[in-house]
DNA sequence: CAGTAGAACATTTTT
DNA sequence: TGTTCTACTG
């Protein structure tokens, strides 16, 4: 085979005889094992590529992965199914929905539509808004959903009445989206679940025809997901699972980290192999993220092992604030690409919450740096496109009446919250088609009526011309029927211009889709497909700019430079109330899979104040940075005039042409606020309590008041008059 | 009914 | 600080 592989590898691609565990720590070739696998069993064994089921985490995975197959395996590669747990569901119900009451058409909900509808739930069912909140009760609800428990379940009937409300929301919720004929995105995995589970025939189709089912990063499936594989791999039990355990960060979503220790007890005959040799970063570096995850309980701990080299050291940049920060890692990265000769893309920035990522567009901008945002304000949950998805989506299934509301609303057509209640009101009541009873509803209310049956005019006409018509005509027909982009002509704003050119945009995803699927093209495959798209799916990696995304949205990535930042207290580990033990494991995860991403340079910035919501916030440094090898990581403080080389790091600490120091600048002498050096994560010491680290600083002068944690000491308060510490 | 100004609120992570 | 909601006017 054209690919090369370790001795381990090799094992993990050819064992067959039995289900497969691959524990496969970062960068360890995961990505390679689970392509050479199917590559072989395509190309050694009697299974046919249509016989293989590939789930991944995104759609971008999996449309590589199919590519690399190809490569390996030829054409016959396509033939394999790929995809996320998602997008198999969606296709899925597309296809048996009717067994379950909906039709092939139904809508796929995301984040905000359903918050949408949930709020008008709360509303009519006359719960207190304050007790309340959609995020609560969504989060709640989604919760359950990840248990698999419906609104009958026991939790809603606690006698709390806070559990009773989201009980009858949940209820309430339920009946709303089949009335609706929609789905959210857990529904599309409880509903494949209750699929196989109430048509037992259908799921031994399925599970017949997959002879080989894959799925990538095991460490975050949860109970649906991992009955579905149950499930398929219930006839031939061909099954291989790849993941991590010390990468699971997603529990907050339902997964279960039992579900890969659990794998050797579901099946017993289960072969395990370890992937522990890494490819993909400098021993240092390596040395750095193990030594953070080590802090964690697990039992037995493998240590990833690289040959790589030692590469540069691990480096914690400290700055004064939010906003130099991001600054100086735009400095850094300026100085890179005309000193090192690197590419923008070779890259990433990395943060905690996507809120952050605001300071750095900014910085970049201001040096003309390329960047691109992975997350944020997404493409598709724009208020144009979704408005035109609104349309679209009602011309497949006109019982969505979340999408009538929004078609209805923008442009203006004198039917405003009056109107739009009673004749969600009265569409309830009707139990014909659903576009007569819309038509019909212009009677029901006032000066409205007009509007609304010039509406419910193209909405019949465009829904006649759906089988004969490509989607990327229904949809630039309707713009121009609607009156859409009159509006935004009427506006004559920079903003109405940028929509239109988002509207372009949508379009040719229309078009381009139309040739891809050609004769088959149809709308609703096209809505389901954009409803599942990830930020990841629309990024473009080898475009010349600096990647800019969360954490989280990083996972399976690599970049030769990482910047991971706003690593302090509270941030990075994000610190709430019900932030746990276990939560806390969570964050760390978090970091070491940020950490690994790292293939030669690794940044870790952190901000001494941070702004936020207006206010500016003292912040100390995270925990995390505390729990890394010392003697692998440099400091470089933007107050201190020279870099403070650790302890054991002598040697490093005399290079002074280091492109990280000669970029930042000294603020010692132009900083008019000079902080004395006792701020809040000074690490000081004491002539008897020892060394320990600010926590807190009041007072001024004479009265300057200090909280300080001491490593053996405890937490004490001092008078910094009478203390005196000794700054490390 | 639609548009606007000021108030209220919000940030964890995502399919 | 930036976005979303509410109350008020035309």
């Amino acid at each position: 085979m054209g690919i090369e592989l370790n001795p381990n590898q090799r094992e993990a691609v050819t064992w067959l005889d039995s289900p497969l565990l691959v524990v496969a720590g970062a960068g360890s070739g995961k990505t390679r094992v689970l392509t050479a696998k199917i590559a072989w069993l395509i190309t050694e064994t009697d299974i046919e590529p249509w016989q293989i089921l590939a789930v991944t985490f995104t759609n971008k995975a999996a449309g590589e992965m199919v590519g690399r197959v190809r490569d390996l395996a030829g054409e016959a590669g396509e033939a394999v199914t790929a995809g996320t747990f998602h997008s198999f569901c969606a296709r899925l119900l597309r296809r048996h929905g009717d067994t379950l009451g909906y039709s092939p058409g139904y809508s796929i909900y995301d984040e905000s539509d359903s918050r949408t509808l949930l709020k008008r739930l709360i509303s009519e069912l006359g719960l207190p808004e304050r007790s309340f909140s959609v995020g609560m009760v969504r989060a709640r609800i989604g919760q359950a959903k990840n248990e698999m428990a419906g609104a009958g379940a026991q939790r809603w009937t606690t006698g709390n009445w806070i559990d009773e409300g989201v009980g009858r929301v949940y209820a309430a919720y339920e009946q709303a989206l089949r009335d609706r004929n929609a789905m959210d995105f857990d529904d599309l995995l409880l509903n494949a679940v209750r699929l196989f589970e109430e048509e037992p025939a259908i799921a031994r189709r399925y599970a017949e025809r997959y002879r080989y089912v894959l799925v990538d990063e095991y460490q975050d499936t949860n109970r649906p997901q991992y009955l579905l594989i149950k499930s398929l791999a219930a006839v031939h039990r061909g099954v291989c699972v790849v993941g991590d355990p010390d990468q699971s960060i997603y529990s907050w979503r339902g997964a279960d980290i039992r579900n890969i220790r659990d794998f050797e007890r579901d099946y017993p005959d289960a072969r395990v192999v370890v992937l522990d040799q890494n490819y993909r970063s400098t021993t240092t570096i390596l040395g750095v993220a193990s030594g953070l995850i080590k802090q964690n309980s697990g039992q037995h701990r493998r240590r990833l092992w690289s040959e790589l080299g030692t590469g540069e050291p691990v480096r914690e940049l400290v700055f004064i604030n939010d906003e130099e920060e991001a600054r100086g890692v735009t400095r850094i990265i300026a100085a890179k690409v005309r000193q090192e000769r690197r590419n923008l893309y070779e890259i990433v920035i990395l943060y905690r919450t996507n809120g952050q990522s605001r300071q750095f567009e900014h910085a970049l901008r201001e040096a003309g740096l390329g960047y691109t945002i992975v997350g944020g304000v997404r493409f598709y949950e724009r208020a144009e496109i979704k408005d035109t998805l609104a349309w679209l989506r009602l011309l497949v299934n006109p019982r969505d009446t979340v999408s009538l509301a929004r078609a209805l609303a923008a442009p203006r057509r004198g039917i405003g919250e009056v109107s739009l209640g009673r004749i969600l009101r009265h569409l309830a009541e009707w139990a014909g088609d659903p576009l007569d009873g819309l038509a019909a509803a212009a009677a029901v209310i006032g000066r409205g009526g007009p509007g609304l049956t010039a509406f419910v005019d193209i909405l019949k006409r465009f829904t006649a011309r759906l089988e004969d018509t490509a989607p990327a005509e229904l949809a630039r027909g309707l713009l121009e029927e609607s009156g859409y982009l009159d509006m935004l002509a009427a506006e004559g704003t920079i903003e109405a211009e940028a929509r239109r050119e988002n509207l372009g945009e949508l379009l040719s995803a229309l078009d381009e889709y139309g040739e891809r699927a050609g004769a088959e093209a149809s709308l609703a495959d096209f809505l389901a497909e954009v409803s599942l798209l990830t930020d990841i799916d629309e990024w473009e990696e080898a475009e010349p700019a600096v990647t800019l995304m969360t954490l989280h949205a990083a996972k399976g990535l690599e970049f030769p430079i990482v910047f991971m930042t706003g690593l302090e207290e509270e941030l990075c580990p994000i610190l709430r109330e019900d932030t746990d033990a276990e939560a806390l494991e969570e964050e760390r995860r978090l970091c070491y899979v940020g950490m690994t991403r790292a293939r030669e340079e690794l940044y870790l910035a952190r901000a001494r104040r941070r702004r936020r919501w207006g206010s500016v916030l003292d912040r100390l440094p995270s925990r995390f940075l505390g729990e890394l090898p010392s003697e692998l990581v440099q400091t470089i403080d933007q107050l201190r005039l020279d870099p403070v080389a650790r302890a054991g790091s002598r040697q490093r600490g005399e290079r002074r042409t280091d492109a990280a120091m000669a970029e930042i600048p000294d603020y010692e002498n132009e900083n008019q606020d000079a902080p004395t050096e006792l701020v809040p994560g000074q690490e000081v010491e004491h002539s008897i309590l020892g060394r320990g680290r600010i926590l807190e600083v009041s007072g001024t002068g004479e009265q300057l008041r200090l909280i300080v944690a001491f490593h053996d000491a405890g937490t004490r308060r001092l008078m910094a008059r009478y203390a005196r510490l000794k700054v490390l």
